[in-house]
RNA sequence: GCCGGGGUGGUGAAAUGGUAGCCACGCGGGACUUAAAAUCCCGUUCCCUUUAAAGGAGUGCGGGUUCGAUUCCCGCCCCCGGCACCA
């Protein structure tokens, strides 16, 4: 019997629409599971098969998991605000909710003929007022906790967008989205304080079983130096300079000292030119261009000294932008003689460099007796610039009131609902098309009850993915962002499957929001970490290397390979082109080995159905072995090799033409449903087998199927493979050695010399050493 | 420069201290067929060899540990991803 996918999927694919088997059941008495995939943007272009492969792997991974009895929680979403949809919402235009509502739609057929088994009674979108309501209740929250504020500073400006950027949103000095030079502007901006849980962030990690790698990204974003500060007298100057140094042991060491160009020191030398020219200089270049010129470090001497405050020694202070004003206190000590940047940059202003100094651990001790300098701790993590000036986003739901001040709009007004407008790109003074929505703009103080002004920002994309893992447990929920007794049963998430590239800023942001949640007190007091494990998939590239995007023009649809070979075909092909934690480029060459994998199993179990009674005993082992190995590697998340076993125990059962009963038809059907789940429905079906497979549970792999009493080990000579030999599981190293030693190639190997020792590996190999 | 990941046949890859290359693609040969497709069977790391047997080399490079190393350690080279010159 030939297979047709195609009516194969017609006849199940309605059926999994309401299926129970795919929900997540509150408080159900079955232990819980939470599997999360990040859930995607969703972009005009649709899903291409590096979302599918993600997704894939996880759904493989839930459906294991449902298969093993547990209640699994598998839900899906849209992460829906963002520039790409309100670029295009622009040059249409055609307002943003309709274009989200396409592409969301076109999403979820895609998803649905990937037949992943999300659990849509649970989805949820960002973009939907009943959702962000929630997301600008915990901004509220964060202002009233003082951890939100408005902040006049400078930040990366993209003339082009009209928008500020965060610093991880520029790229080589450009803007991440248009690819505009960005340059520095100052401007009045909602800041959120995320560095003051610097330390949460760092110690909750124990709490967590992330792969080391997610756990190294996120230590090394926070990056926590102790060191001290040290505080300098400036010669003749009631200006004191303090700098922060990770060796406060070389301060006898430092010739010279470099201060930022935003320095406060510098407003009181801006009289002479060239320091003028240097600092505006500087002041054009963003952080990143500052970091590119680090072959080539400028400076200009400020004509300042300051005195050592240990032996009074007289230092110059320059002015340099590789000290940047944001870092510890925006000036350092510079020693050349034990830091290469201070060399190279005292190399080029012939700055004198102290070859003999050795630092001197009692330095610190000193420092701190004379109070010129305590201990200090610095984390490289910065807060979060939490302003755009965009409309396709959450509004900051915040008044400016001219007496009261910024208050927050009150839980009961919530949410501040986008406004309709008739344009949506940025106001030509950079200010979000919101502010030209006069009436929406203008309000009464909460307070007060005086005139005041709505904010007019809206928040970063980030915002809504902050905690959408918790409105997955309770979604409809109107009081509350999610009941906290839900919470308490769904959370935390169990396995997070993630690309690497949100292992720092999604990661680290929603674990921040989490814990400021926690200590609000609004998410279960017994769970302090939202994610127990992280695992990174791997990325699929185009066929050209590169990644899937729209301007290389080397998107693959999921699509394109399923109406050539169907679902089942794709799913498992993806996941048998390698290790799901890998980067690969799309390349259907083997796809056709899939596909006669599927065809061969199908044509097996179809000619040895209902025949075979209790089959050959040589079928359960190789079924036997099969589950055994296929439960260990789903668990480590090693789809490619089940797939190779999968093959194996086709093949073998194929050659040896044994028996294979209903029984052991149904396990490998069995073993399959979490890649191809049509096929297996089918299968299980034609066995007999109740609808449906995928709430069968997966089999448990007898040991007595698996004893064989025979193994071969390898026997080797001064470590080279000389032969091989069939000996009793049991075998002592005596019998092994008579068995070993009765082969003629060994003799004339062991007759090369004496035998000084010899290793028995039970089970594995016997190595003679001969000399 | 820093951080993370990686380097194994013609290709995707497997093996995490014990027979390197499972499984699959591709390729070669054969069966079936009027023919082709499909399917099935055999072979396929490289070198030497008509073939086979036998041998040698072989997991980026150089060392080391070990009876034995793709696997562990040290040094180096190259590729990919991320980045904020972080004092």
């Amino acid at each position: 019997m030939v297979y047709d996918f195609k009516e194969v999927e017609k006849k199940w694919i309605d059926r999994y629409d309401s299926f129970a088997g795919y929900k997540g059941v509150d408080f159900d008495k079955k232990e819980k599971k939470y599997v999360l995939v990040e859930f995607p943007y969703p972009s005009g272009n649709g899903l291409h098969v590096g979302h599918a492969f993600s997704m894939t792997g996880a759904d493989v991974y839930a459906r294991f998991m449902r298969m093993n009895g547990f209640n699994v929680l598998f839900p899906m979403g849209w992460d829906a605000f963002g520039l790409p949809t309100e670029n295009y919402a622009i040059k249409m235009g055609i307002n943003p909710v309709i274009v989200t509502k396409q592409s969301t739609d076109n999403f979820k057929e895609q998803m649905r003929r990937l037949a992943l088994s999300f659990d849509w009674d649970r989805e949820v979108n960002t973009t939907d007022p009943e959702y962000y309501k929630w997301t600008q209740w915990i901004f509220t929250k964060l202002f009233e906790k003082g951890l939100a504020e408005k902040q006049e500073m400078a930040i990366n400006w993209c003339p082009s967008c009209l928008i500020g950027l965060a610093n991880e949103e520029v790229v080589d000095g450009k803007c991440e989205r248009c690819g505009s030079e960005t340059e520095r502007r100052t401007i009045s901006q909602w800041v959120v304080k995320i560095t003051d849980y610097a330390e949460r962030l760092l110690d909750g990690l124990k709490n967590t079983s992330f792969i080391d790698k997610v756990k190294a990204a996120q230590v090394n974003w926070i990056d926590k130096r102790v060191g001290a500060n040290i505080v300098f007298e400036v010669k003749g100057s009631s200006e004191k300079l303090e700098v922060f140094t990770t060796r406060p042991d070389t301060l006898l060491g430092a010739t010279f000292m470099v201060i930022a160009p935003e320095h406060k020191l510098v407003a009181g030398v801006m009289d002479k030119e060239d320091i003028k020219k240097y600092v505006e200089e500087s002041r054009k270049k963003s952080e990143m261009e500052r970091a590119e010129l680090s072959k080539e470090k400028t400076g200009v001497f400020s004509g300042l000294y300051a005195i050592n405050p240990i032996n009074g020694k007289e230092i110059p202070i320059w002015i340099a932008d590789y000290v940047l004003i944001s870092y510890g206190t925006g000036a350092i000590m510079a020693v050349p003689s034990h830091d290469e940047r201070d060399e190279a940059f005292a190399e080029k202003y012939d700055l004198e460099i102290d070859r003999e100094f050795v630092p001197d651990e009692k330095m610190i001790d000193e420092i701190i007796e004379k109070g010129v300098g305590e201990k200090s701790v610095n984390y490289h993590l910065r807060d979060w610039i939490f302003s755009r000036q965009h409309y396709w986003g959450e509004p900051i739901p915040m008044i400016k009131c001219p007496v009261c001040g910024w208050i927050p709009v009150p839980d009961s007004e919530l949410p501040v609902k986008l406004p309709e407008v008739e344009k949506y790109q940025p106001t030509s003074t950079g200010e979000s098309p919101l502010a030209n929505m006069t009436e929406w703009v203008e309000t009464e103080c909460p307070k007060c009850g005086g005139k005041a002004r709505r904010e007019t920002d809206t928040m970063p994309n980030w915002a809504g993915s902050d905690w959408y893992f918790l409105r997955y447990c309770d979604p409809k929920n109107d009081d509350k962002l999610a009941d906290m007794e839900k919470m308490k049963y769904w959370m935390a998430v169990d396995v997070y499957v993630g690309g690497d590239e949100h292992n720092t800023l999604h990661l680290l942001y929603s674990r921040f929001i989490y814990q400021f949640l926690y200590d609000l007190g609004v998410v279960p007091k017994e769970i302090p970490e939202p994610y127990y494990m992280r695992l990174s998939h791997g990325v699929i590239l185009g066929t050209d290397g590169n990644r899937m995007s729209k301007s290389h023009g080397n998107v693959i649809v999921p699509e394109s390979v399923a109406d050539i070979y169907g679902t089942d075909v794709l799913r498992t092909y993806m996941m048998f082109m390698g290790p799901f934690d890998s980067t690969m480029a799309w390349n259907e060459r083997s796809l056709v080995g899939v596909k006669r994998f599927i065809e061969k199993l199908n044509k097996l179990v179809t000619d040895q159905v209902g025949k075979n009674g209790d089959g050959d005993l040589e079928s359960s082992r190789i079924v036997h072995k099969l589950i055994k190995g296929a439960t260990e590697d789903i668990s480590r998340l090693k789809f490619n090799t089940v797939i190779a076993k999968l093959m194996e125990t086709v093949n073998e059962l194929t050659r040896a033409k044994v028996l294979v009963s209903d029984e052991n038809l149904g396990n490998i059907v069995k073993v399959l449903a979490p890649f191809a789940p049509f096929v297996a429905e089918e299968l299980w079906s034609v066995l007999g087998g109740e609808f449906s497979v995928h709430t069968q549970m997966f089999p448990k792999y007898e040991e007595n199927y698996l004893y064989t009493s025979g193994v071969t080990l390898s026997v080797q000579i001064n470590g080279k493979l000389r032969g091989t030999v069939e000996v009793n599981i049991d075998a002592n190293e005596e019998e092994v050695r008579a068995v070993a030693e009765s082969q003629e190639k060994v003799q004339k190997y062991l007759s090369e010399g004496t035998i000084r020792k010899v290793i028995y590996i039970k089970g594995k190999t016997i190595n003679y050493v001969v000399a």
